[in-house]
DNA sequence: TTGACATTCAATCATTTACTTGAATATTAT
DNA sequence: ATAATATTCAAGTAAATGATTGAATGTCAA
Protein backbone atom coordinates (compact mmCIF):
# COMPACT_ATOMS: atom_id res chain seq x y z
CA UNK A 1 0.00 0.00 0.00
CA UNK A 2 3.25 2.26 -0.16
CA UNK A 3 4.73 3.51 -3.03
CA UNK A 4 5.68 1.39 -5.92
CA UNK A 5 8.32 -0.46 -4.03
CA UNK A 6 8.03 -3.38 -6.03
CA UNK A 7 9.43 -1.79 -8.68
CA UNK A 8 11.50 0.33 -6.62
CA UNK A 9 13.17 -2.04 -4.96
CA UNK A 10 14.30 -3.88 -8.03
CA UNK A 11 16.50 -1.31 -8.73
CA UNK A 12 17.52 -0.87 -5.30
CA UNK A 13 21.30 -1.38 -4.85
CA UNK A 14 21.16 -1.92 -1.13
CA UNK A 15 19.04 -4.74 -1.89
CA UNK A 16 20.54 -6.31 -4.78
CA UNK A 17 23.85 -6.22 -1.87
CA UNK A 18 22.16 -7.20 0.78
CA UNK A 19 22.26 -10.73 -0.02
CA UNK A 20 25.34 -12.27 0.61
CA UNK A 21 25.52 -15.02 -2.27
CA UNK A 22 24.95 -12.06 -4.59
CA UNK A 23 27.90 -10.00 -2.73
CA UNK A 24 29.63 -13.23 -3.44
CA UNK A 25 29.05 -13.32 -7.38
CA UNK A 26 30.20 -9.92 -7.25
CA UNK A 27 33.52 -10.53 -5.74
CA UNK A 28 33.87 -13.12 -8.04
CA UNK A 29 33.09 -10.92 -10.79
CA UNK A 30 35.24 -8.24 -10.20
CA UNK A 31 38.35 -10.36 -10.78
CA UNK A 32 37.05 -11.02 -13.98
CA UNK A 33 34.13 -11.59 -15.87
CA UNK A 34 32.95 -14.98 -16.25
CA UNK A 35 30.24 -17.05 -17.62
CA UNK A 36 27.39 -18.43 -15.35
CA UNK A 37 28.51 -22.06 -15.85
CA UNK A 38 31.98 -21.05 -13.79
CA UNK A 39 30.20 -19.10 -10.97
CA UNK A 40 27.85 -22.04 -10.31
CA UNK A 41 30.24 -24.32 -8.14
CA UNK A 42 30.81 -21.84 -6.02
CA UNK A 43 27.68 -21.87 -4.41
CA UNK A 44 25.51 -24.76 -3.06
CA UNK A 45 22.57 -24.04 -4.93
CA UNK A 46 21.19 -25.07 -8.69
CA UNK A 47 22.56 -22.66 -11.86
CA UNK A 48 19.18 -21.34 -12.11
CA UNK A 49 19.20 -20.14 -8.70
CA UNK A 50 22.66 -18.23 -9.64
CA UNK A 51 21.42 -17.32 -12.79
CA UNK A 52 18.37 -15.54 -10.63
CA UNK A 53 20.77 -13.93 -8.67
CA UNK A 54 22.31 -12.90 -11.29
CA UNK A 55 19.59 -11.12 -13.10
CA UNK A 56 19.05 -9.13 -10.22
CA UNK A 57 22.47 -7.65 -9.74
CA UNK A 58 21.87 -6.85 -13.68
CA UNK A 59 18.46 -4.74 -13.11
CA UNK A 60 20.49 -3.10 -10.18
CA UNK A 61 23.09 -1.86 -12.91
CA UNK A 62 26.02 -3.95 -10.71
CA UNK A 63 26.91 -6.24 -13.43
CA UNK A 64 26.52 -6.66 -17.46
CA UNK A 65 26.30 -9.55 -20.04
CA UNK A 66 26.89 -10.00 -23.26
CA UNK A 67 26.48 -13.11 -25.63
CA UNK A 68 29.08 -15.06 -26.62
CA UNK A 69 28.55 -18.21 -28.62
CA UNK A 70 25.93 -20.55 -26.08
CA UNK A 71 27.37 -18.33 -22.77
CA UNK A 72 26.52 -15.19 -21.33
CA UNK A 73 29.71 -13.78 -20.66
CA UNK A 74 29.18 -11.84 -17.30
CA UNK A 75 30.76 -8.80 -16.03
CA UNK A 76 31.24 -6.55 -12.85
CA UNK A 77 30.15 -3.01 -12.86
CA UNK A 78 29.82 -2.16 -9.52
CA UNK A 79 30.57 1.61 -9.88
CA UNK A 80 27.21 2.34 -8.66
CA UNK A 81 28.66 1.09 -5.69
CA UNK A 82 29.82 4.47 -5.21
CA UNK A 83 26.67 5.03 -4.09
CA UNK A 84 26.79 2.71 -1.21
CA UNK A 85 30.29 3.58 0.09
CA UNK A 86 29.48 7.29 0.58
CA UNK A 87 26.25 6.44 2.28
CA UNK A 88 28.33 4.51 4.83
CA UNK A 89 31.05 7.36 4.76
CA UNK A 90 28.74 9.72 6.39
CA UNK A 91 29.04 8.08 9.29
CA UNK A 92 32.93 7.67 8.94
CA UNK A 93 33.40 10.01 12.15
CA UNK A 94 31.69 7.38 14.05
CA UNK A 95 33.94 4.68 13.89
CA UNK A 96 37.08 7.13 13.92
CA UNK A 97 35.61 8.39 17.76
CA UNK A 98 36.66 11.77 16.66
CA UNK A 99 32.18 12.63 17.35
CA UNK A 100 30.05 10.59 18.81
CA UNK A 101 27.22 12.32 16.72
CA UNK A 102 27.64 13.90 13.27
CA UNK A 103 24.98 17.11 14.06
CA UNK A 104 24.59 19.54 16.86
CA UNK A 105 21.23 18.93 17.07
CA UNK A 106 19.63 17.29 20.32
CA UNK A 107 18.20 21.11 21.14
CA UNK A 108 14.74 20.10 20.96
CA UNK A 109 12.36 20.09 23.68
CA UNK B 1 38.95 -9.20 19.84
CA UNK B 2 35.25 -8.26 18.68
CA UNK B 3 34.26 -12.12 18.89
CA UNK B 4 30.79 -10.93 20.46
CA UNK B 5 30.54 -8.08 17.96
CA UNK B 6 31.27 -10.06 14.79
CA UNK B 7 29.24 -12.95 15.44
CA UNK B 8 26.53 -11.82 17.60
CA UNK B 9 26.39 -8.12 16.27
CA UNK B 10 26.27 -10.11 12.83
CA UNK B 11 22.64 -10.04 12.63
CA UNK B 12 23.61 -8.84 8.91
CA UNK B 13 24.37 -5.53 8.42
CA UNK B 14 23.60 -5.55 5.07
CA UNK B 15 20.43 -6.44 5.66
CA UNK B 16 19.71 -3.88 8.19
CA UNK B 17 20.06 -1.51 6.19
CA UNK B 18 18.88 -2.78 3.13
CA UNK B 19 15.57 -0.96 4.18
CA UNK B 20 15.09 2.75 3.41
CA UNK B 21 13.20 3.37 6.23
CA UNK B 22 15.77 1.99 8.31
CA UNK B 23 18.47 3.96 6.63
CA UNK B 24 16.44 7.15 7.11
CA UNK B 25 16.25 6.15 10.78
CA UNK B 26 19.53 6.14 10.74
CA UNK B 27 20.21 9.28 9.37
CA UNK B 28 17.50 11.27 11.65
CA UNK B 29 19.22 9.19 14.80
CA UNK B 30 22.73 10.48 13.56
CA UNK B 31 22.00 14.18 14.14
CA UNK B 32 21.37 13.02 17.67
CA UNK B 33 19.65 10.83 20.14
CA UNK B 34 15.34 10.48 20.01
CA UNK B 35 12.81 8.47 21.43
CA UNK B 36 10.30 6.55 19.14
CA UNK B 37 8.10 9.31 19.74
CA UNK B 38 9.77 11.89 17.73
CA UNK B 39 11.06 9.63 14.39
CA UNK B 40 6.91 8.03 13.87
CA UNK B 41 5.79 11.53 12.28
CA UNK B 42 8.69 11.21 9.85
CA UNK B 43 7.34 8.47 8.75
CA UNK B 44 4.29 7.34 7.09
CA UNK B 45 3.47 4.20 9.34
CA UNK B 46 2.53 2.90 12.45
CA UNK B 47 4.71 3.81 15.66
CA UNK B 48 4.71 0.12 16.59
CA UNK B 49 6.38 -0.48 12.83
CA UNK B 50 8.98 1.77 13.83
CA UNK B 51 9.98 0.07 16.89
CA UNK B 52 9.91 -2.86 14.77
CA UNK B 53 12.20 -1.18 12.71
CA UNK B 54 14.32 -0.09 14.99
CA UNK B 55 14.09 -3.32 17.01
CA UNK B 56 16.29 -4.55 14.07
CA UNK B 57 18.81 -2.02 14.41
CA UNK B 58 19.15 -2.76 17.48
CA UNK B 59 20.22 -6.38 16.28
CA UNK B 60 22.64 -5.31 13.83
CA UNK B 61 24.50 -3.22 16.64
CA UNK B 62 23.34 -0.02 14.57
CA UNK B 63 21.59 1.57 17.72
CA UNK B 64 21.27 1.30 21.01
CA UNK B 65 18.58 2.92 23.81
CA UNK B 66 18.24 3.69 27.20
CA UNK B 67 15.65 3.85 29.11
CA UNK B 68 14.71 7.49 30.40
CA UNK B 69 11.71 7.53 32.22
CA UNK B 70 8.74 6.54 30.03
CA UNK B 71 11.19 7.17 26.76
CA UNK B 72 13.49 5.00 24.94
CA UNK B 73 16.21 6.79 24.03
CA UNK B 74 17.60 5.42 20.88
CA UNK B 75 20.94 6.53 19.97
CA UNK B 76 23.05 5.86 16.76
CA UNK B 77 25.80 3.49 16.97
CA UNK B 78 26.75 3.50 13.39
CA UNK B 79 30.39 1.92 13.65
CA UNK B 80 29.43 -1.41 12.58
CA UNK B 81 28.76 0.54 9.07
CA UNK B 82 32.67 0.65 8.55
CA UNK B 83 32.28 -2.89 7.47
CA UNK B 84 30.01 -1.90 4.49
CA UNK B 85 31.86 0.96 3.93
CA UNK B 86 35.22 -0.93 3.56
CA UNK B 87 33.30 -4.48 1.66
CA UNK B 88 32.26 -1.12 -0.68
CA UNK B 89 35.21 0.31 -0.86
CA UNK B 90 37.16 -3.06 -2.42
CA UNK B 91 35.48 -1.45 -5.94
CA UNK B 92 36.91 1.91 -5.16
CA UNK B 93 38.86 1.32 -8.84
CA UNK B 94 36.04 0.56 -11.02
CA UNK B 95 34.57 4.04 -10.16
CA UNK B 96 37.47 5.96 -10.33
CA UNK B 97 38.27 4.09 -13.67
CA UNK B 98 41.51 3.58 -12.68
CA UNK B 99 40.95 -0.14 -13.60
CA UNK B 100 38.65 -2.09 -15.35
CA UNK B 101 38.37 -5.00 -13.33
CA UNK B 102 40.01 -5.55 -10.10
CA UNK B 103 42.65 -9.20 -10.29
CA UNK B 104 44.51 -9.92 -12.99
CA UNK B 105 42.43 -13.50 -13.37
CA UNK B 106 41.13 -14.16 -16.69
CA UNK B 107 43.48 -15.87 -17.65
CA UNK B 108 41.49 -19.07 -17.92
CA UNK B 109 39.46 -20.94 -20.73
C1' DT C 1 -5.76 5.88 42.60
C1' DT C 2 -6.99 6.79 38.12
C1' DG C 3 -6.01 7.84 33.76
C1' DA C 4 -3.09 9.39 29.95
C1' DC C 5 1.16 8.51 27.70
C1' DA C 6 5.30 5.79 25.67
C1' DT C 7 6.70 1.67 24.23
C1' DT C 8 6.88 -3.15 23.46
C1' DC C 9 4.76 -7.73 22.80
C1' DA C 10 1.98 -10.75 20.16
C1' DA C 11 -0.93 -12.42 16.67
C1' DT C 12 -2.08 -11.96 12.00
C1' DC C 13 -1.83 -10.99 7.02
C1' DA C 14 -0.29 -9.84 2.31
C1' DT C 15 3.96 -9.62 -0.27
C1' DT C 16 8.28 -10.63 -1.38
C1' DT C 17 12.16 -13.65 -1.37
C1' DA C 18 15.16 -17.37 -2.45
C1' DC C 19 14.81 -21.53 -3.92
C1' DT C 20 13.34 -25.72 -6.63
C1' DT C 21 11.98 -28.39 -10.73
C1' DG C 22 10.51 -28.64 -15.43
C1' DA C 23 10.06 -26.63 -19.80
C1' DA C 24 11.71 -23.60 -23.68
C1' DT C 25 15.36 -21.31 -26.48
C1' DA C 26 19.65 -20.95 -28.57
C1' DT C 27 24.18 -22.48 -29.92
C1' DT C 28 27.76 -25.82 -30.95
C1' DA C 29 29.44 -30.42 -32.08
C1' DT C 30 28.88 -34.99 -34.29
C1' DA D 1 19.40 -33.58 -38.55
C1' DT D 2 20.34 -34.99 -33.87
C1' DA D 3 22.16 -34.58 -29.59
C1' DA D 4 24.63 -32.21 -26.02
C1' DT D 5 25.53 -27.85 -23.81
C1' DA D 6 24.46 -23.17 -21.78
C1' DT D 7 21.21 -20.33 -20.28
C1' DT D 8 16.79 -18.39 -19.41
C1' DC D 9 11.78 -18.64 -18.62
C1' DA D 10 8.03 -20.11 -15.86
C1' DA D 11 5.39 -22.06 -12.28
C1' DG D 12 5.25 -23.49 -7.65
C1' DT D 13 6.55 -23.36 -2.60
C1' DA D 14 8.28 -22.54 2.07
C1' DA D 15 10.07 -19.04 4.63
C1' DA D 16 11.03 -14.30 5.62
C1' DT D 17 9.58 -9.51 5.59
C1' DG D 18 7.01 -5.23 6.52
C1' DA D 19 3.08 -3.83 7.98
C1' DT D 20 -1.32 -3.75 10.82
C1' DT D 21 -4.20 -4.05 15.01
C1' DG D 22 -5.00 -5.21 19.77
C1' DA D 23 -3.30 -6.24 24.18
C1' DA D 24 0.18 -5.84 28.00
C1' DT D 25 3.74 -3.27 30.64
C1' DG D 26 5.63 0.56 32.70
C1' DT D 27 5.88 5.55 33.92
C1' DC D 28 4.21 10.12 34.81
C1' DA D 29 0.53 13.51 36.15
C1' DA D 30 -3.85 15.00 38.30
Amino acid sequence: MQIDRASAARVDIFHAVADANRRKLLDLLAAGERPVQELVPHFDMSFQAVSQHLHILAEAGLVTRRKQGRYRIYRAQPAALRDIHDWAGQYRAFWENRLERLGGYLDET
